[in-house]
DNA sequence: CAAATAGTGTCTCTAAGACAATATCAC
DNA sequence: GTGATATTGTCTTAGAGACACTATTTG
């Protein structure tokens, strides 16, 4: 019998063949449109980060921002890695949405991707654009259910639109699982990690889970219920919403300014 | 500029280095310990199944079942696979515990790991057990908190006592990470994945999610509680157990016999 | 009948939802 | 004052938890 050094020694880690292994990355954020009204608070909508593709395969088409794992780091580093490299900015949070490795997704060959999703605070994308490649945009997003029961999926960045169809294939355990009928030209199975993403967003999103990582260090009690409901797209009375994160929240003392209408406090998250 | 199948034919998946991936499954299933009582129903308890290592690296240690990821099944299959090869019973439910990627959890080299969670129907287990090897073996589970925070993760078999000690890293999304302070003599880091794998059963098991994966197709509302107990270590009253999830199963007209007490009506799950 | 589990009715308390009312700023 | 948002109070209702009580079997 040998002893354990001498296996280790002598063992071939290449003897079997092996999977590439990816990380791709939902990185969501909460974008302001302007208002015409100067009274009126700007409305705002849910985007994700697409980078369009400058090599093969799918050359030209949108997707998500991703990469090989390297020697050395785990996969939450390799999607933390991915993010910085993409928008200049660390994320908030990072949250798993899952191992994608049905044979056959990538046409290079055998590849699985472990797939996350991020937050990343609107002001702090605001921030640090700029220096973004044209190839790399925040595309709105909306996510409904037809009558048919199929998903839609509808991406759009000025002129651009990507309409995807997805079916859900079972949902246990709180994760949704879906089937790609239409990748309406995202590439690799993309739709269905953005789809798998969202979903997962927004059932954190209920227990008010991910939604700070989207503002700001202070932010008033508004804003913050807003991010919930672009999210879940669930509209809830202010004052029971208020009730409800009563205790997650602390006051600053500060107030906003200068808005058109009654200030509001400014709250910062309370540490659990 | 060549064409995307040029790119293709050309293309050498070779290029960059790969680890290896694996599939750790932790496969739970409930057993009940015979009383001396003839009247009073069995105790019953949470159990894992672990293998003995046959090979190094930790030769002799135990360890979850696993495998390699093999070219044309995706990690789903591949835990699926594990566990019937090693009990012959194909689970009925398959809930993702998380990656673990990190460098240096495996002697052999760069190898990641996908980690399941599957539940097993005592029955199913007792039917197909006989043809196990004497390497594989279900060991009694028990996961506690100390005064110091620590987490004690117990598993015992026979005369076999485990004893790992683990902290809490952070708990973000429902999931909790896990640091290991002693493995106490698990192999690699499953001790880790063990505790991960018990928090996601534990806060599905409160939402009735995998309960009834643990029983045969008819149950009785008891034993679909006492399950439900024993997982998440939370006992309730009865009357209000009931009502919880009065809407998730249906009466089957079926009653049973001779438990040296008053019958019992016969449930089976509810399809939603 | 005794021991043990099976099953029901109902009270209380909490939290969610609905609604109404009041407060405060910029212009 | 007007238009907008901010903030609070309270009524109603749904559901969780606690308790007390009744029902049914085997030995």
């Amino acid at each position: 019998m040998i002893s354990e050094k001498e296996f280790l020694d002598g063992y071939d880690i290449g003897a079997f063949e092996r999977p590439s292994v990816t990380t791709d990355v939902v990185a969501f954020t909460i974008r302001s449109e302007t208002n015409d009204n100067y009274r009126q608070d700007s409305d705002s909508k849910l985007c994700i980060l697409l980078i369009r593709r400058g090599e093969h395969p799918y050359l030209g088409r949108w997707a998500l921002p991703g990469g090989f794992l390297q020697p050395g780091e785990t996969v939450e580093q390799c999607a933390l890695r991915e993010i910085r490299e993409e928008t200049g900015v660390t994320p908030a949070s990072l949250m798993p949405v899952g191992v994608f490795s049905e044979p056959g997704r990538d046409p290079r060959g055998w590849i699985i991707s472990n797939a996350y999703a991020s937050v990343l605070s609107g002001d702090a994308v605001r921030q640090s654009s700029g220096d973004d490649a044209a190839d790399a945009q925040w595309f709105d997003l909306r996510f409904e259910t037809g009558d048919d029961g199929l998903y839609r999926l509808t991406l759009r960045y000025e002129s651009v639109t990507l309409s995807a169809i997805l079916a859900e294939e079972d949902s246990r355990f709180g994760q949704s699982a879906f089937r790609v009928i239409d990748s309406g030209d995202l590439a690799f199975d993309h739709a269905k990690i953005i789809a798998t993403a969202l979903t997962a967003l927004r059932s954190d999103a209920k227990k008010f889970d991910a939604i700070f990582d989207f503002l700001p260090e202070t932010f008033t009690l508004t804003e913050l219920q807003k991010v919930q409901e672009v999210i879940t797209d669930i509209t809830i009375l202010p004052a029971n919403f208020r009730r409800k994160i009563a205790d997650l929240v602390t006051e600053t003392g500060a107030y906003t300014q200068g808005a058109g209408h009654r200030p509001a406090r400014l709250y910062r998250r309370r540490k659990p």
